[in-house]
DNA sequence: TCCTCTAACACTTTTGAATCGC
DNA sequence: AGCGATTCAAAAGTGTTAGAGG
């Protein structure tokens, strides 16, 4: 294949798009409020990260991080079917950036086909050694994306970054389910939660834990007992989607009617949230693409940035929590902080947060 | 008492080495 | 010998839930 030249004025820093792929299944999970299983070991996103970049120079190498950002301040507790306000958040884990396995590769081969970022987990473990993104639990926050040109990881920190961010993917971080609707979701969504949709959940509720076996080693599987016929040995979870639907009335009879509009006037968000249902109100998710225009380069230790510049001061006092990201959004452009320059001479800072993934697959 | 976290569980999907056939 | 397709065991990953601990 002849390879002609890049055509550099088509191929502009500032014109890089970047696209969440798996947007509508992001959108119905954050109708309902996104919660996202942390655990010690390290637990995989769903629904996970999946971008389709354009715009890049096809023959220059980019390489594409992820990092975990801060929706707000707060930390969050579920109570009486509804998320809300636990008070203050806790001092920032250590900030940790997934790296894209391919990075670095060119452009063309990051337009070629859609990223995906579905090996990246999420822990709880501060000291995790195993290059997990570490969060706190029952904390709110929402994948960054940064796009980046230089040959190699270790050049990142001199080249101009390029960030994206989707206010669908806002998520809140817990260690086990609280919202059964969300659970719902995911059962119906993920294939590896089969089991449990086909039964395993049923096994489970009639399991008593006091009478297991000390435990025992993992039993290698063996697939002529494991593919047992479907409806054989399964029952079908009707017990718990009727109870799903009780949940469903019950937690949408706070909401008065679906009224969300309503409620989002009329709710007092220090005393309760319905954040997503809310969130939805405000973004146009008629535009899928989201576009961080950033002509200076951009910082990429938001966490760092964030604790700067006065987001969580008085504007969380005044606005409801639910509108955190988009006052966080529209707070960090009016303090202008996408646009940071980078501060090449402080070693410091650069020491003290890590640059790139511990964590590349 | 309430809330959060952990570990074990049964199951499915993914991965990768071994084998086979061309 | 080399390559692609197939097979299959092991590993990885899933949500649920009882119990521990703060």
């Amino acid at each position: 294949m002849p390879r002609s030249p890049p055509a550099a004025d088509s191929y502009q820093q500032g014109c890089i798009k970047m696209t969440l792929e798996n947007a509508d299944l992001w959108k119905s999970f954050h109708r309902v409020g996104t919660e996202m299983i942390i655990t010690k070991h390290g637990r995989r996103m769903f629904p996970h990260c999946s971008v389709s970049l354009s715009g890049l120079q096809p023959f220059a190498n980019y390489v594409i991080m992820v990092d975990m950002v801060s929706a707000d301040s707060f930390k969050y507790k579920w109570k009486k079917e509804q998320w809300e306000v636990a008070g203050k958040a806790e001092p920032q884990p250590p900030c940790r950036t997934y790296m894209h396995p391919d990075s670095p590769a060119p452009g063309s081969h990051w337009m070629k086909q859609p990223l995906s970022f579905l090996r990246m987990k999420l822990t709880n473990n501060t000291l995790d050694q195993h290059g997990h993104i570490i969060l706190h639990s029952m904390h709110r926050y929402y994948p960054m994306f940064h796009v980046t040109q230089a040959d190699s990881p270790y050049t990142v920190c001199w080249a101009p970054f390029q960030t994206f961010s989707f206010p669908e993917t806002t998520f809140t971080s817990v260690t086990a389910y609280q919202n059964p609707r969300i659970t719902k979701l995911k059962i119906d969504h993920n294939p590896f939660a089969k089991g449990f949709r086909e039964g395993g959940t049923h096994s489970h509720s009639k399991r008593c834990r006091s009478n297991r076996s000390p435990p025992p080693k993992r039993a290698a599987p063996d697939r002529k007992t494991c593919n047992s016929p479907p409806g054989l040995q399964r029952m079908p979870l009707t017990s718990q989607s009727v109870e799903l639907e009780r949940d469903q009335a019950s937690t949408q009879q706070p909401l008065k009617g679906g009224d969300l509009s309503a409620l989002a006037v009329e709710r007092d968000p220090s005393e309760s949230l319905h954040t997503e249902p809310l969130e939805l109100q405000e973004y146009d998710y008629s535009c899928e693409e989201q576009m961080v225009p950033a002509s200076v380069p951009y910082q990429p230790y938001r966490s760092v940035e964030y604790t700067r510049y006065p987001l969580s001061s008085n504007d969380f006092d005044v606005h409801p929590p639910s509108h955190s990201l988009a006052a966080a959004e529209n707070n960090a452009q009016q303090h202008g902080y996408r646009h940071h320059p980078r501060h090449h001479g402080h070693a410091a800072d650069w020491s003290q947060y890590p640059l790139f993934s511990y964590s590349c697959w």
